[in-house]
DNA sequence: ATCAGTTATTTAATCTGCTTGGTATAAGGC
DNA sequence: GCCTTATACCAAGCAGATTAAATAACTGAT
């Protein structure tokens, strides 16, 4: 592959002439522009963004570290990071941690190695032995959907608590007073948050929350299956269910539908989420609406935001 | 962040010594390399793969291109891509094109600045005007789910042909004879081979295929909706139809539910890829199995294989 | 017309962090 | 004392960015 070495010998000037042809620094008089052009043209010369990176120390690159990129919410969540990396000339690297924490470290080192310049992350697991990040402090750091932590990190917060709220309020404005709930697992932020919001609402809503109705879950199809199926099970049983996401709900829908309730007329759901696939389930599902393109693109910002200014306040 | 150097200085040895016990590539006594190993410790020392790369001339990193990477099935296919880099020490930078051709040569030159060692391309735009690829000939491509191309590159192909017959053949099984068939957009080669073997599985059962019968969506959950609604809308309605992929079905039972048509009494489906979904769906998908993950790491290994061997036989 | 003083362009030299073939040095063997 | 080994170091790149220095071109004044 052609270097800037090999234009600037076509072109019959330097090397930092191409140079700042290239990045267009200085002033360079037209006819030697053209010419630098043209060799560019003619050897199909692609400048080494790894030289570059070496010299600059700047690779924009941004690493992306998820749970699991096929889970729809993630999925999109993703998307959304890398619109934005793509409208802001960046590229992103992707890793997915399966929830497995020497994969989890693994990963970070790689990205460390390769020089990105920050770093999202957006997974459950929550401890991580520290042993990564105390190595490499200073590399910038967004955590999405992220349990508690006390490292020095700036935060995407989803307004759980208020969505939370909000689903159940919806249940409790359709006549209901037996709502049960399927969350997240517990200790993690998004999950603990959705279910605070339920709880406030349901204290607020003068109703009790009865303990058997509130199952922990995992945020996955299956999940979501078997914690209905086990208050299926239940001799009382609730006439409504908050349920975490959506694809706990999806899940639910299907345990529902083999014992042969049927939705809405004998229970009601809300999901959360509302990823594109809601809408055309069937029964459609009512969802809590949650940008996740947008979380994507706030991560992004954010990060680049701390990359520019590491040592202004969060 | 330190560099060699510092570490070579802390450890009172050269740096190629330093190197040489990071890559085990030469013998370094045990004194020394205990050495080396602590100031690397206490310097959090991390090499650059930066100037590793630009060194060796490899990045050990894969791009990859894919038309809308939230859609359920590619979302899987590039789980598995990542899933079997990581198993290699590769990282993988994501980009989606959003089937718009500017983005997907920018995404190209991108890629190519950035010197990854092979590019994988997973996107319905056929057509690339040619711009990017005779820049750059030499970078070793993979192409999964493409259109007709000329360019030197390898294939993974799925075997849609015999799938499409799958189906339909398991439609004919059930006793239909009124077949109709959701495509996918024509000129996409997955499209075009389902569709040939729905149509070669008509034809060996002696059936003729009703043109008004089969009609082209898009792959997208919209697609399949509204090409379910033209199909009901017909005064003469197939009793079953096979559908390009899941995500169109899921579009299509909504259409069908919306229309008060029971599944499977008054019609059958069969869908295509078998996404996780498909079995929580309710009435549950039929699905002619996609092995999504297996093909992501098929095309990693195809990709490997002709970087290795950049001149063998395709 | 000529020369000092500018300004406009381009060049040469260094630097980024790491790998590696060639080489140096000290200890050990005969 | 000389020749092996064993072990570690040197220095030349890799591809580009940066900057001080050099050259060229031009200005106005004498």
């Amino acid at each position: 592959m052609a270097t800037i070495k090999d234009v600037a010998l076509r072109a019959q000037v330097s090397t930092s002439t191409v140079s700042h042809v290239l990045n267009k620094t200085r002033f360079v008089s037209p006819e030697i522009t053209l010419r630098v052009e043209q060799a560019i043209d003619e050897l199909h010369y692609a400048p080494s963004a790894l030289a570059r990176s070496l010299k600059l120390n700047e690779t924009r690159t941004l690493g992306m570290l998820v749970t699991s990129s096929a889970n729809p919410f993630f999925a999109e969540v993703v998307q959304g990071v890398e619109q934005r990396c793509f409208e802001l000339g960046y590229s992103l690297v992707l890793c997915n941690t399966r929830d497995d924490k020497a994969r989890l470290n693994a990963s970070m080192e790689m990205l460390l190695q390769k020089r990105v310049d920050g770093i999202i992350l957006m997974c459950t697991q929550v401890d991580l032995g520290a042993g990564v990040f105390d190595r490499y402090p200073s590399v910038p750091l967004v955590l999405a959907d992220w349990g508690p932590m006390d490292m020095e990190a700036d935060l995407i917060q989803d307004g759980g608590r208020l969505g939370g709220r909000l689903a159940t309020e919806h249940l409790l404005g359709l006549g209901h007073r037996h709502i049960g709930c399927i969350t997240g697992p517990k200790g993690k932020r998004a999950a603990d948050e959705r279910r605070a919001g339920f709880e406030a609402a349901m204290a607020k809503a003068g109703l009790t929350v009865r303990p058997e109705w509130v199952i922990e879950g995992d945020f996955e199809l299956a999940g979501g299956n078997s914690a209905m199926t086990t208050l299926l099970a239940l001799p009382e049983r609730p006439t409504a269910v908050f349920v975490g996401n959506d694809m706990m709900a999806v899940g639910a829908l299907r345990a529902l539908a083999d014992a042969g309730v049927s939705v809405p007329e004998q229970m009601s759901l809300v999901g959360y989420d509302n990823i594109e696939l809601a809408h055309y389930l069937v029964p459609a599902l009512t969802s809590i609406e949650q940008p996740k393109a947008g979380m994507g693109a706030l991560a992004v910002d954010t990060l680049l935001a701390r990359i520019k200014a590491p040592d202004s306040s969060r």
